[in-house]
DNA sequence: TAGATTGTTAATCGATTAACAATC
DNA sequence: TAGATTGTTAATCGATTAACAATC
């Protein structure tokens, strides 16, 4: 919750940290050494160590850092200690499978409303939540206290309807749209583009693959040369 | 599709570039220089040039790159030129959306089943992929061309699941769930943790908060110091 | 040829790791 | 007190940007 510019990199490391600590929670663990979440977390502790104190000394020479205490620290610090109101842009498998994760809510992601131009879908409800018609979509951020947008509607639509959030005042966007979103920058975009996560994981099966095959000539080699 | 370890950070890239390429062959043009590029993109035209040139020279001095051979190379090396089998754990909301994008089959990735344990879903067809019952995943991989394996069931049966799929010959998980997997190293796990997600978009926007609060105090302050 | 733009080397910047003094 | 472990500074490593010679 500090000033001066925290690297992307240690954010986005954050959510990792605090899933590992609230596993630990869970099971009852009252402290834990950098040295011994590092061997857990599969990163040096080094790297702990200075992560965390961008954010202030949570820890403790000589014993480590408290659980708990740590664990409800970072949620602070990420923002997970007040509610966020969140609305669902396209109620489509992803938007109700994001409607559908309640561990989301239990963060203090509150999912206010669905929103969907297709006929056949408006008027039902998911978990609870009405799928409303997409030109409700206005009034709906005026009355309610929504920061939040998930967008999960084709990249076709995703501009038109990311200038109408904007406009309405929305505070960020989770955009799931194959597309980048051009808005003001006290906007925040967060994009998901699970393409480009596929196609990541194409590539190293890929060199995997070469990988393999290079190995499998050398040991041809050796064995005939 | 060179050797000599190409970075992470490189890699990543890579599928942005191929989406800029494809819009571009989509609205008929033909060359683009680096700067070009790189305006449009919001990055500079050293690291396309950098980026690029790991793969080798695929642009011309004085000209710039070809369009089309550079969105077939990048292809090349994202190993989009050949089909990779698909197989999906968990028919959910979030496995039926994966099954109904279109785009990836256009990319070569072919969805060869969808698996459950859910005697409800068992037996439904999503995009003329029925929906099979989880306990014949072994002999189907075996009998079908599958390299890799979407993961969109709840965290708990993750890693169990992940175990029989790397048991059954799958080389890749594309993993959903909210839990880090442990497979060999030979496997290729990756994550696409949307909680994480959501929570780095939260610590953006209470950061973006502070910031505007501080400014608000500031203007305050210079007005009536 | 002159102009444009790449490929590539060098310089800078930032992030990670190592080391250790401070201190519980 | 002695041992453990943090917080933090310094060293290393890697990634990005700048610059420019090569060349189309």
């Amino acid at each position: 919750m500090e000033q001066k510019q925290i690297s992307k990199a240690v954010i986005s490391r954050l959510p990792r940290y605090y899933r590992y600590l609230g596993e630990l929670l869970e099971d009852g663990v009252e402290r834990i050494s950098s040295g011994e979440l590092s061997a857990k977390m599969k990163v040096t502790a080094s790297q702990i160590r200075q992560d965390l104190n961008n954010f202030g000394g949570f820890g403790q020479q000589g014993y480590g850092y408290n659980v708990k205490y740590l664990y409800m620290e970072i949620a602070k610090i990420l923002g997970l200690d007040r509610p966020h109101g969140l609305i669902i842009i396209g109620a489509g498998n992803l938007g109700q499978a994001i409607a559908n994760y309640t561990n989301f809510e239990r963060r203090g992601f509150i999912i206010k409303g669905m929103f969907d131009i297709n006929p056949a879908l408006i008027g039902r409800v998911v978990r609870g939540v009405e799928i409303r018609d997409a030109r409700e979509l206005e009034p709906f951020i005026a009355e309610n206290d929504v920061q939040i947008a998930a967008l999960t509607i084709p990249k076709t639509m995703a501009p038109e309807m990311a200038d109408r959030l904007v406009k309405a005042g929305i505070k960020a966007i989770w955009n799931f749209a194959h597309t980048d979103l051009v808005v003001p920058d006290d906007v925040v975009v967060e994009n998901v583009h699970l393409s480009e996560s596929l196609m990541r994981l194409s590539y190293r099966v890929c060199s995997m693959q070469e990988q393999k095959e290079k190995e499998r000539e050398r040991a041809a080699k050796k064995k005939r040369p």
